[in-house]
DNA sequence: CCGGACCTTACGGTTTCCCGTAAGGAAGGC
DNA sequence: GCCTTCCTTACGGGAAACCGTAAGGTCCGG
């Protein structure tokens, strides 16, 4: 079983939750609210010869009068295996959108997820357990997500040009925009072929469906 | 102070830290999952002559196996104020938008807010003893927001043609619609001048960015 | 009853968007 | 090298949205 862990958590209830719980499974545990904060107390331990094994880290951070190097759970992973690359992390997120869980075990290498969700605290047991046993712990709905899966999987160049158009720009300005970021293709055509295809997997007819759409699903 | 209190919460965790946030406050405190739970508990409550104080409700309670007849927080507040008019509330969730949460104090007569945030748990501390003083606790978020608010008071018609646009009507379909359903003005030119008031005085120049807006501020 | 203020609606010209077709270009197999 | 395939881009006709103007209605006060 686990040493010592840290917890990076800002909401300050889910952190007392968190602590709680590995109180229960008699594990060291200390917190932060910050995401600077986890990597200084990374850097520490390692200094200190007592590194910590694994960190609980949720994804969003609110920002607030603090300034912050790192600006979130993403960023807080990437330095924390820099520092420490055989660090375990398990991550404790509201997030349920399955492309962006997935992004997280194939390009941050994370260990183990649990959803902020009915039993969370429960899932938060088992996934530590069977994290210190060197298993990954995925959940379950995404394994099931994975499957019927017949939503469209939105690339960062569809995102660019929905948020464009939720923020005013006319269509056929959007290519210059594109060139002047080096982002291609930047034609007009794919633009409209791209947004076509989004519409047409998501029988939608309008651009505002679309913004709407993605708003809901916090992708823009 | 309140001698008993209910907390419904779906997730586990957030309902840890109710309990404990309430009973280092020494206050009675009573736990549900499930919306429909929430209801009979207090019902029994009052059945039992002991009904509660005081109910804390998350906004929005996900789904799974167990079928339910209160589909959330708002269906929640509703029944409970109905078999308990009474009944103090406050409404413990992650919903930040002001237009959503002005709502529940104006339409639904809760009587405190706080939102799942850095401090949340120091927060709650504070609500339950400015509620059991009978005031109401709103977040400050919430009060600075509602002054600089230079923004469009959208009406009940505004609403009505985001809505149909963002759901795909065309703007030339939806005097049709209006007639059908009674609605006046119809004229598509009416629609027309009124997403141009609207686009005019938020600055905005494409529908799209209405449609965003207002999935931001909760309007829709 | 009349006239004015205001709102609603109708109409036409211009711009933008939509959509199908076809030409141009890069990557990969034979 | 050449061909196929796939992606990107350009173009043009038609539909929808945009915008200004003017006509028609309604509600009031005089």
């Amino acid at each position: 079983m686990f040493k010592s862990v840290l917890i990076a958590e800002d909401h300050e209830s889910a952190n007392i939750s968190l602590r709680k719980t590995l109180d229960e499974l008699g594990i060291n545990n200390t917190y932060v609210y910050y995401c600077d904060d986890a990597l200084s107390r990374i850097r520490r331990a390692i200094f200190d010869g007592a590194p910590y094994d694994l960190l609980i880290t949720d994804l969003y951070f609110e920002a607030d009068e603090r300034q912050q190097q790192l600006d979130g759970g993403e960023a807080l992973i990437a330095a924390a295996k820099e520092v420490q690359p055989g660090l375990k992390i398990l991550v404790f997120s509201a997030e349920h959108r399955p492309a962006v869980i997935e992004g997280l075990f194939r390009d941050q290498g994370i260990n183990g997820y649990v959803r902020k969700a009915r039993r969370d605290a429960q899932e938060l047991k088992q996934a530590v357990q069977s994290m210190s046993d060197g298993k990954l712990h995925i959940p379950v709905h995404l394994r099931q997500a994975m499957k019927h899966n017949n939503a469209h999987e939105f690339t960062d160049f569809d995102v660019t040009i929905i948020t464009l158009l939720s923020e005013g720009m006319r269509q056929k300005d959007i290519p210059a925009f594109l060139q002047q970021n080096q982002i291609r293709p930047s034609g007009l055509s794919s633009i409209e072929k791209r947004l076509n295809l989004m519409k047409d997997t998501l029988s939608f007819s309008k651009n505002e469906q679309l913004v709407a759409y993605c708003k809901d699903m916090g992708i823009i």
